[in-house]
DNA sequence: AATGAATGAGGATTCATTCAT
DNA sequence: GATGAATGAATCCTCATTCAT
């Protein structure tokens, strides 16, 4: 039984707190201090396991992006064919995981990140990238040619209707995010096949 | 000859100087004394014309917004027919001005004001109301009952088209982004006469 | 009939005005913009008069001095006999016009310029012994060598007072105050005489 | 043995250096900072412990209403009788440790502090009100009835003997403002027998 | 591992004062 | 005489970060 090191726990800690802190400022502008006394240690603590505080930033920004891919990936598993995949993908996007207000609030600030941070805007890069190629293999199979300029559109639609989401204050509304993406999704598919 | 005041002048001065600072900083980053220094003028002053740092920027996030509206009422001037005003549209949002790379950079930035300031929610507010309606009431006679679900995902994609646009640094390609709206209204127009 | 010039109008706008705002603000710490606002003119203005902020407060300090001198003097024509006189000298201590609340304001920070400010430590000083040779000239025929401690008593008492009343917040309360002066008086002359 | 911790001492060191830089500049115009470098920390240190300023202030307040009180208890201990009593309660008020110039310059500024800030004026009740207390129980049994008015009487006087001393600049005289006192004491008590 | 102590750097904001008109 | 324009200097306060223990 392997003995659990205190450094992963803390870690996690600190990860989860920054997310929770940056949702309730509803911006970057979180101190360390805040973060560390809601992850329960001293500020200097956090130093210690970061480094500083940008890194504890772009640590966040990874986990929330590995929770999102582990999301899709489970998703997948059931999907029967491309149709059903690709309405996979779209519910994911749109899980409420992903719609808890500190997620929603803290991929804003990560947007905003991605314009100085040369890793934030690389891990934005993976996240779109991934998206595309999620939504490209399945939309090959049915619309051919077409596919990566749907692939392109999807991707660029979920963003925005996501956004949206983010500057309404209140609870966003899953369902009618989802079903507005998955209703272009038809009229793409409608197209393809015309 | 009405004898201009200065006041305008200065302010209009702080609001380029604005808007230009935080392009260059990528944030909202900015300290009050750069954007007065670019503006030609001392941080002092610029708290004479604006009282505070927040009004700067909302004065600012108010320029762009009024900028982008003229410029949809200009193309739609010349634009016949609801298809036409809603090529019109989507173009201008992609219009060199709503490129360049402040602006862009500004808009994403207000974004995140509006997840703290009330008046920056309620002027992006404003700018998405304007957007749905001038989309609605040319969709209106093109797809009847499916207009407004046309009009939010058109809203949403375009959002989302120039958000990523926003990320992608280096020049953005305002003929693929507003290409890639105009198809999506294609599909939903052939949609809509099936 | 000479003309009036505006010069001493505004001076006089300004005094008034700086003893009405150093009693709202309850300290010295009032801008020159108030001031001036208040006197219904701009701060250049009152520089242009006054020179600086310091000399503006002298200013105030000694109007109020004259406004007191004075009221003594009236105070005096009518009273007869040492005791009558030493009466009216302590009444006009507590005259409505020095305890409305704005004057006692302004005398608790004359006390604190005074620490710092040569010219109204000397204005300060001009009172005291104006006040003390008034008491002196009417205790001495009643005293005889015991009327210097008398008045000094007296002279610090009546200040003690003041400041008390000064103090509490909310309508001072003159009978009060003049009554315990005047029954130390007499506590005074009674142990003179046995 | 206790680990004395570091805090208290840092807080000690800034209350007493917040009251010699009163003293030295005779007002409250003194920056964090000045009283900081003689406390021998950075400006950052004093805010940590203190918050702000104006709470740096109200400890320092507190800390010369502290020691006059137990400078006060420490007199009556060795007086026998209420005539003894009332004269060491006197000699108090005007002891060395009262007329150090830095303690009367801070008196005088905590008076103008208790003209805006709640907290310092209900300091400032608290001392007049024990101090009324104390003379009143030792007047009670030589005065009777005579007692209150003597009491208010004699807190006036105190604290306007007090005031002269500390609008004086150069040194103090201990001696003579006690002799005024305590005479008055003296008139006050023959006055109540006859 | 953990933290309180400590600070330098920085930033918004205020204000007395000057000056051109 | 009068003022808006303009600014330099100053001050409070915050915060990321370091370090000794």
């Amino acid at each position: 039984m392997p003995k659990v090191g205190v450094e992963p726990i803390r870690k996690a800690a600190l990860v989860n707190a920054t997310i929770s802190e940056i949702g309730r400022a509803g911006s970057l502008d979180v101190t360390v201090s805040q973060i560390a006394k809601r992850a329960g240690m001293s500020a200097a603590l956090a130093h210690h396991y970061f480094g500083d505080k940008e890194s504890l930033f772009l640590a966040a920004m990874r986990h929330i992006l590995t929770v999102y891919g582990a999301e899709v990936r489970g998703g997948l598993v059931m999907a029967e064919g491309p149709r059903a995949r690709l309405q996979a993908i779209v519910r994911t996007s749109f899980s409420a995981m992903n719609f808890r207000g500190e997620v929603v609030s803290a991929w804003l600030n990560f947007y905003v990140m991605a314009q100085t941070v040369p890793e934030a805007q690389r891990l934005l890069g993976i996240y779109q990238r991934r998206l595309r190629s999620n939504l490209l293999a399945d939309l090959r199979p049915l619309l051919g040619d077409g596919a990566p300029r749907a692939a392109a559109m999807l991707g660029a639609l979920i963003d925005g209707v996501y956004l949206r989401e983010a500057l309404t204050r209140g609870q966003p509304d899953r369902e009618a995010a989802s079903g507005l993406v998955l209703l272009a999704l038809e009229s793409e598919l409608a197209r393809g096949k015309a």
